[in-house]
DNA sequence: GCCAACGTTGGC
DNA sequence: GCCAACGTTGGC
């Protein structure tokens, strides 16, 4: 499934309001995931074979567990499909100008089907700037800005089976995936083809550089990643500057 | 449309 | 817990 590959928000998204209070109570999903969860942590290169210890989870002793230290990353990059796709008879197109044209320009962040992924997902924050990178499409690369207006709550289309993004394997005594309310903030001055963010990459990989370990290029398949500050930064200086 | 690079699944 | 088979992502 999968629409857009890994993402797509729907429209009814908005109806914000906080009437769902979302069971946060923190523990209620991760129990499953166990893969990947050491990511948060950025520090270093992103050892993929073996999971190193979960940084901060299970290694220390100490007494109570501390809160695990969440918020590690404050930006954000999430990916979408803006050209039409059909899969199981629908359309997961959803490109920056579909986020725009939603009712408060806001829509939840539905569909995404990797714990890796979700894991990011459940650090986003009120507040915290996420890129939206159109992919699988004519030319793919960063198109705008947008905000996380609600943190990570159950993805209801999990337990629909007429969406895409049906998860049989998923009881809503203990939901899998979790999803976050995005709104639009702006389209950059220019769009950053993946192309142009691949030059500075590599250069910045012989050189060093801002974009020396963007997840983009280390990490190329997860659809929601984090980036630095620096490298957002960076890639927001780039709509002001001529394309290389 | 191809296919490389990964993530997931399930047998053993 | 290993690993082969399979499925998905997403650039090209």
């Amino acid at each position: 499934m999968a629409s857009k590959r890994t993402t797509r928000a729907s429209t009814r998204a908005t109806k914000s309001s906080k009437d769902d209070i979302t069971p946060s109570d923190d523990h209620h999903d991760d129990d499953d995931d166990d893969n990947n969860r050491s990511e948060a942590v950025e520090v270093k290169k992103p050892v993929r074979g073996k999971r190193t210890a979960p940084t901060s989870d299970g290694s220390e002793k100490k007494a109570k567990a501390e809160p695990p230290s969440r918020p590690l990353y404050s930006h954000w990059l999430m990916k979408s499909e803006p050209e039409s796709r059909i899969e199981n008879g629908i359309d997961v197109k959803f490109g920056i100008e579909d986020l725009k044209a939603l009712p408060g320009q806001t829509g939840c962040w539905d569909g995404v089907r990797n714990y890796q992924a979700r894991n990011f997902m459940k650090d986003m924050r009120e507040g915290h700037q996420a890129f939206f990178y159109h992919s699988n499409c004519k030319e793919p690369g960063i198109a705008g800005v947008m905000e996380v207006v609600k943190e990570a709550y159950v993805d209801h289309t999990q337990f629909d089976k007429k969406d895409v993004h049906f998860d049989g394997s998923s009881k809503p005594e203990n939901p899998k995936w979790s999803m976050v309310d995005v709104q639009y903030r702006r389209t950059l001055r220019r769009f950053i083809p993946l192309a142009e963010l691949k030059k500075h990459h590599l250069q910045h990989s012989a050189k060093g550089g801002a974009l020396k370990n963007m997840a983009l290029f280390t990490r190329a398949r997860l659809s929601v990643q984090p980036l630095t500050s620096e490298e957002f930064d960076f890639v927001l200086d780039l709509e002001n500057k001529e394309s290389i």
